[in-house]
DNA sequence: TATTGTTATACTCTATAACTATA
DNA sequence: TATAGTTATAGAGTATAACAATA
């Protein structure tokens, strides 16, 4: 089937996924994630770039998802809010590529939201097949009290760094992935 | 059934998984992601540490698996490889806990590398629960050509960085990630 | 009773490919 | 012919829970 919009039919909702069942507290990788063990040694992982991201990005994620749990957003659901919410009436193929993601993905991560109450599809003034992406009202609202818990967990995970030091940290990172891909 | 090793009946060897579809060239989400498009608006994402790592973190792992593809090695063998190799006769358990991962996850990252002949189980000498998980002669000779690949690619994605920001960088996302987690 | 390795099962995430409607 | 959205399917990766052997 193709896009629906103007026919009886309701679509299928898709249920609101569970925030990430990596994290539950109940067994076996239950605890936190130890980046560094004592009696162990790392090799060459300790020299990496890759690895010490890698490593920050872990922790950053269970810490995200746990400060988020009450709203059920995960990362990927924060960055298509954010998106959708600056950029109105962008499509979901656009949303696919901003977020490095296939489209197939991309709609099922929009129903997720759109089951949340959270989003919807408005028709495309300038293309038929096209959706305009928006928030509804509740999404806004919503998006507000998200964006807060979200910074104050960002500040959280700063929180061993000066501004100083996390202004220089986002320089390197940003040095480090630029818009092309490296030279292989 | 448990632990077969004085058995005569052979295990269940696990076919070496593909490195990740999710880089394959061929359609949808083939390309390159670009962390930041032009024509768009980043919102709050573009102040966020987390986001920044994770822009980076997607960057460096697609050229990881691009760089290893030739030897079907991923970021998380690559951990495992090296954490073995450095720290002889350790545990299925300790390499759980070491990769943050659950024991059955590591259990299956073992026997894909058994499967590519890399390692093997040997009988722990103080334990007869527990093997001691150890490199075979071939997983020594492909993991130091290993290693070098992934230095080349670690070289590559900091070329943009001098030595002093590099180690400022690797400074910087340490004290992001300290042992203990963030206060909530 | 607790732990080690193992297996079974389930769920999330992501991709590829085919399809309909429209450009 | 190409593109937007959709669906079906498949695969990797992770988790939880139960189990046998051993501590």
């Amino acid at each position: 089937m193709a896009v629906t919009r103007n026919t009886s039919k309701a679509r299928k909702t898709r249920e609101p996924l569970a925030p990430d069942p990596a994290l539950g507290e109940g067994g076996d990788g239950g605890g936190h994630f130890n980046p560094h063990l004592p009696d162990v040694d790392y090799g060459v992982l300790d020299t990496l770039t890759g690895y010490a991201i890698r490593r920050a990005q872990i922790r950053i994620y269970e810490d995200f998802v746990r400060s988020l749990a009450a709203w059920q957003i995960t990362p990927p659901r924060f960055s298509a809010l954010q998106i959708i919410a600056r950029n109105p009436g962008v499509r979901l193929t656009d949303l696919a590529r901003i977020l490095g993601i296939a489209r197939s993905g991309a709609v099922m991560l929009f129903d997720a939201l759109e089951a949340m109450q959270l989003v919807a599809r408005e028709p495309s003034p300038t293309d038929r097949r096209a959706y305009a992406l928006a928030l509804t009202a509740t999404g806004r609202q919503t998006l507000a009290a998200v964006t807060e818990a979200v910074c104050d967990h960002d500040a959280r995970i700063g929180a061993q760094l000066s501004e100083a030091e996390r202004q220089t940290l986002l320089r390197l990172l940003d040095k480090l992935a630029p818009g092309e891909p490296w030279q292989s």
